[in-house]
DNA sequence: GGAGTGATGACA
DNA sequence: GTCATCACTCCA
C-alpha cells in the first residue's frame, strides 16, 4: 500500500482500510497478517475525542505530521494504541485499528502484532516491519456499519455522538 | 460491575 | 514537584 492511500481525508481512508490486511514480519518473515474489521476515526484540531485537540504536544506530535505514519501510545498503563496517521502536514488526524478478523480489541491486537512505541512515527511500510495490504477483498455498499466512539463520553455529546467507529460486518 | 496500571498533561 | 485523567482488558 503506499502512502499516498493515508494523505487523503480521514473518513475515506477509514472506509478504504476495512477489509484491507494488517502485516508484520519479523526479519524478511511476514509472521502474521490479519483483515482489518474495525477502526475509529479521530479528525482534526477541533475534534475533543482526539489527543490533538489540546494542540500539538510530545506525545501527539505524529498525528501533526503526513499521512501514512503510525501513532502508537501507552493506554492505562498497560495497553499499546495503534494508529495510522493520515491527512496532510499539520492536520492532525489519524486512524485507530481496533480490531481484525482474528483479534478484538486494540490492546490485544497491539499485544499480538508486537506492537509498541518503537513504531511511534514509523513509516507504514515493509521496511518498517509493519505495514498494510491490499489483497483484493471486496466490500459491499452496507457491509459497513457506523457507530458511535469509545469511550469519549467526556468529550462532550456533539463529538461523542458522531458516528466514527467503522465496523464491517458479514456480507 | 470494578480494579489494575503508568505515561501524560495541567497546574504550581 | 504534585495530581487527576485515560481511544482498555480481565475477572467476577
Amino acid at each position: 500500500m503506499k502512502l499516498e492511500f493515508f494523505q487523503r481525508s480521514t473518513k475515506v481512508v477509514a472506509e478504504d482500510l476495512l477489509g484491507k490486511f494488517l502485516v508484520r514480519s519479523s526479519g524478511n518473515k511476514k509472521i502474521l497478517a490479519e483483515m482489518i474489521t474495525e477502526v475509529e476515526i479521530y479528525d482534526g484540531p477541533n475534534d475533543k475525542a482526539s489527543h490533538a485537540s489540546r494542540g500539538k504536544t510530545k506525545r501527539t506530535a505524529p498525528m501533526f505530521e503526513i499521512g501514512g505514519i503510525f501513532y502508537v501510545y501507552l493506554c492505562y498503563g498497560m495497553y499499546q494504541m495503534l494508529n495510522i496517521v493520515t491527512n496532510e502536514k499539520n492536520y492532525p488526524a489519524a486512524i485507530l485499528i481496533r480490531a481484525t478478523a482474528e483479534t478484538n480489541g486494540p490492546g490485544r491486537l497491539t499485544k499480538k502484532f508486537k506492537i509498541n512505541k518503537e513504531l511511534n512515527s514509523k513509516s507504514a511500510c515493509r521496511d518498517t516491519g509493519l505495514w498494510f495490504e491490499d489483497r483484493g477483498v471486496l466490500l459491499k455498499n452496507n457491509q459497513i456499519k457506523y457507530l458511535p466512539r469509545t469511550g469519549v463520553g467526556y468529550a462532550g455529546s456533539f463529538w461523542a455522538n458522531k458516528k466514527w467507529k467503522l465496523l464491517l460486518t458479514e456480507k
